[in-house]
DNA sequence: GTCGATGATTAGAC
DNA sequence: GTCTAATCATCGAC
């Protein structure tokens, strides 16, 4: 929502050397953009006092539910804003006229000129604005906690549907050798679990980081997915291998070459996991950074006996 | 309520 | 732009 940046950036852009009339104005924009305040009917002083029925602007504006609580909880604030707002109102009046009534009363005994009593109304109006300011501004503070603490929905997140989960860990460890789909790869994978292309990106760059951390932990999964899925050992980082380097992922998931054992599958990975890629080997993709390959040693659990090359002697070179 | 799993975000490297 | 790594914040099982 843009309106939450508009916010930021106003606030932070009132400096201290503005003149007060123009924080005044700025401030004002801001809450009602947020709906707080109504469009100022008459000259300075603020909003329209009483204007509770005032349409919420912004992003809460929509019917959803879960806005609810904001817009009630904004109800609340924009009650406080306007109650205040009408005693300082009230108070700048009172003030004014005391004032006013006091000049007058010592124009009996000194003269008193016109301009005098202008400039003096002037002040206490300026002191109040500068009063009226800070309740803006505490009121647009309030506002932006409330949408950052209900609205803020960068990190709302739903799971996966099974379906969705499925289909990422079949490509992921029928790819364990090179588990960086392609853009055509990561659009089919989208598309097959109903998700973006960008949650696809964010679960592979999860799925690796998190596989490397803790490859024992996964090692059940590879059994479920490769054993499911009959991986076609082939499939995995052999040079040149067809599956490995075409970036469609749609023959990687349903290989015609079903394994003895997961077990056997392991052992297969492990052993063509230190095969090397032949230099400028066929379409790995983005491994400069992170050497995928000599971090997939593949579970520990394994048996290392028969490994004829090592698992991680020559695969990151 | 706790805690592990997990999707999203961020910073920094390339 | 993509990637890793760290982190945050939420979900869901217990």
């Amino acid at each position: 929502c843009p309106r939450l940046s508009y916010l930021v950036v106003s606030i932070r852009g009132i400096q201290d050397d503005d003149p007060p009339d123009a924080q005044l104005l700025r401030l004002g924009d801001m809450l009602l953009a947020e709906g707080v305040c109504r469009p100022e009917k008459t000259g300075r002083g603020g909003a329209v006092a009483g204007a509770g029925t005032a349409t919420p602007g912004g992003c809460p504006n929509d019917n959803s539910i879960e806005h609810s609580d904001y817009r009630a909880r904004l109800s609340q604030i924009r009650q406080i804003y306007h109650s205040e707002l009408e005693k300082y109102e009230q108070a700048c009046r009172e003030f004014t006229t005391h004032v006013t009534n006091l000049l007058q009363e010592q124009s009996k005994m000194r003269p008193v000129s016109p301009e005098e009593i202008e400039r003096m109304v002037g002040a206490i109006h300026g002191k109040f604005g500068a009063i009226q300011m800070q309740l803006k501004q505490s009121t647009c503070e309030a506002v932006m906690m409330l949408r950052s603490r209900l609205l803020d929905a960068r990190r709302k997140r739903q799971n996966f549907s099974k379906q969705a989960t499925e289909v990422l860990n079949e490509y992921f460890y029928s790819h364990l050798s090179n588990p960086y789909p392609s853009e055509e790869a990561k659009e089919e994978l989208a598309r097959k679990g109903g998700i973006t292309i960008s949650q696809v990106s964010n679960w592979f760059g999860n799925k690796r980081i998190r596989y490397k951390k803790n490859m024992g932990k996964f090692q059940e999964e590879f059994i479920i997915y490769t054993g499911k899925t009959a991986v076609d050992t082939n499939e995995v980082g052999v040079p040149g291998n067809h599956t490995s380097c075409l970036s469609t992922p749609s023959s990687g998931s349903s290989g015609p070459f079903p394994l003895p054992s997961a077990g056997d599958a392991f052992l297969t990975l492990r052993t063509l996991a230190s095969l090397q890629p032949p230099p400028g080997g066929c379409c790995l993709q983005s491994q400069a950074q992170g050497s995928w390959q000599g971090a997939t040693p593949l579970p520990a659990t394994a048996p290392p006996a028969g490994d004829p090359g090592g698992i991680n002697s020559n695969a990151a070179n």
